[in-house]
DNA sequence: ATGAAAGCGCTAACAT
DNA sequence: ATGTTAGCGCTTTCAT
């Protein structure tokens, strides 16, 4: 059993006040007593029980996560600078892997509320009406790491997907490709399925390419179906001369699938990514990718979700932050191998 | 402010303990009164208080957890299943990424006691006497997973790393390699560093093979290091046919190296990893390696971890699991290109 | 079968 | 400058 604030109080010879003000860095506190309260604490091991400061305070310092799949590299590195803003600001979390387990977000939102956490995380769109539901119901800050719901009434910290796909795909344009292949995600999602979608048919419709309908995929974000989707794409008769994906992940299933059937990246076709996730600089050819600021992304988010939590403060609009293309190998000009 | 069970038991015209008992299930309250009580339950939206059953109950159901970095593909898939075993056994947890930061490790070790954590893992070796005399000192049962400290006091879950790293090695010569480079880890961690290093130089001297002081490096088990290790591989005048990393990471590091250095794998050089991460089926050629249970590890360590906290009993020695060789394309027979 | 009241470990009025 | 005491929201005797 743990020692008390009572059995220091003892230990030391004064009050359990006495004690509580020390721990809690009050003046009023004679030097004296507050070296025999330091003293009792070392001798005894004490630290104050988080559970009864909460209690009374009516403040956990508890801030609840969740990520769709942990062992994402995108998603793992968001996940560690959204703890390392958390850390930094004297905040711990709770995280929630749901791994598609819609029963299991549930579930966590739950236990988060019972844990009394002061604000919420969200990094995926697949929000259903319970859900959504549910939130509302908590009347706790919630924030969207991103991702955007289709709701209005939360705030998101993204890119500008539109934008940012809109760049990609003109890049391409801009290397000689017309005949460009798309790898997209959910589109039921808004950024990461339909706005991207939209970026990139925008960029070819700029660029006076006519929108082929076989050079479309649709994909669930991951290695496997970058891979399926590329397979399909390598059936159409005229192939693609570059193909764009939504995710790094995707295009390095891509890039795979083009290698496995006997064509090279990227002399036969060019691959473009999206993220700018680790894998980028681990494979053969590097991935060329269409880079979300990552790192800053999970350190705003949590800035942004505690200065609601500390002031009530709401942004009334979602935060953008600026994408980037960074060029490695995986991308060159039509027809200069 | 949320609905306390004050409120509930007003609603529902019931006293506070009825409340209480129908929230935990107990038997002694007539059906009548139990639907009331949820009704009122329903309508406040009421969660009971964690924080407040966690003061009387003497019991948090929280487990705190220390990983070295959240965004290596090995320990992100090992915390999501420890995550996972967490979660259905109705615990939940607190997760610290200390990536290096030995400061942050003690920060969070002092959080894990204030919060009342019931036991805790930890994901690393590199234990000082200040972390060990803390760890010590608290009293909650400690579990290592994937690493073993020097401390004979705490209990691992690991692979068996000598017989796995000799197992590798062997394999290498099996294919015929005599000039086997070493990309070892820390000499001083003992499980990824030392027994991987005497697996390896056991299994030559076993093969008849002399050992080569050149063909040994030491990395820090991350892609970056991989590679610069690799380089200096390369510098050696009689190349070696075959290279193995002790991790997957550094294998692929290693892999990269050599294929920007103008060589093939594994026509010129095969290269082993070690661990069984997801990398080893991105890659292209795809990597074989010395596999660790990883889904496994993370679901036994929470198992063992949560039997010792709910009935105080302490494996008498570590768990070991059983490592396998997956073979796929980066190594080849020698000779046989 | 239901309720009143004590107490979990702490903080914060309030007193002195 | 220090101590007394009343809660924070719940569970759990102990009565009834």
């Amino acid at each position: 059993m743990q020692p008390k604030i009572k059995d220091v109080a003892r230990l030391a010879g004064v009050s359990v006040t006495t004690v509580s003000r020390v721990l809690n860095g009050e003046k009023y506190v004679k030097d004296d007593l507050k070296r025999r309260v330091n003293l009792a604490i070392e001798e005894l091991g004490y630290a104050p029980s988080h559970i009864a400061r909460s209690l009374v305070r009516n403040k956990t310092n508890l801030i609840g996560v969740i990520v769709p799949d942990i062992t994402s590299s995108f998603y793992a590195t968001i996940l560690s600078s959204i703890e390392e803003a958390a850390s930094d600001n004297d905040y711990n979390l709770l995280v929630c892997n749901i791994s598609e387990d819609i029963d299991k977000e549930q579930k966590y939102l739950n236990v988060f509320q019972e844990m009394r956490v002061e604000g919420i995380i969200i990094m995926h769109e697949k929000i259903n009406d319970e859900i959504r539901g549910i939130i509302h119901k908590m009347k706790i800050p919630v924030i969207f790491s991103s991702v955007k719901p289709i709701d209005q009434q939360f705030v998101s910290v993204i890119v500008d997907d539109y934008k940012a796909a809109y760049d990609a795909t003109n890049y391409l344009i801009g290397l000689g490709h017309e005949a460009i292949g798309f790898i997209g995600g959910d589109m039921r999602d808004i950024t990461s399925g339909q706005n991207r979608y939209s970026g990139y048919r925008n960029a070819l419709t700029g660029g006076g390419i006519r929108i082929v309908h076989e050079y479309i995929r649709f994909g669930d974000y991951k290695v496997k179906s970058g891979y399926e989707q590329m397979k399909e794409l390598l059936r159409v008769k005229n192939l693609p001369t570059a193909v764009f994906a939504v995710s790094d992940d995707m295009a390095v299933g891509a890039m795979n699938c083009i290698r496995d059937n006997g064509l090279r990246v990227p002399e036969d076709i060019s691959v473009m990514g999206f993220d700018g996730s680790q894998l980028t600089e681990l494979t053969r050819p590097t991935l060329t990718s269409m880079e979300q600021p990552i790192q800053e992304m999970g350190k705003v988010t949590m800035q942004v979700l505690l200065k609601q939590v500390e002031t009530g403060e709401v942004p009334d609009r979602d935060i953008i932050l600026e994408h980037r293309l960074v060029s490695r190998e995986s991308c060159m000009a039509r027809g200069k191998q």
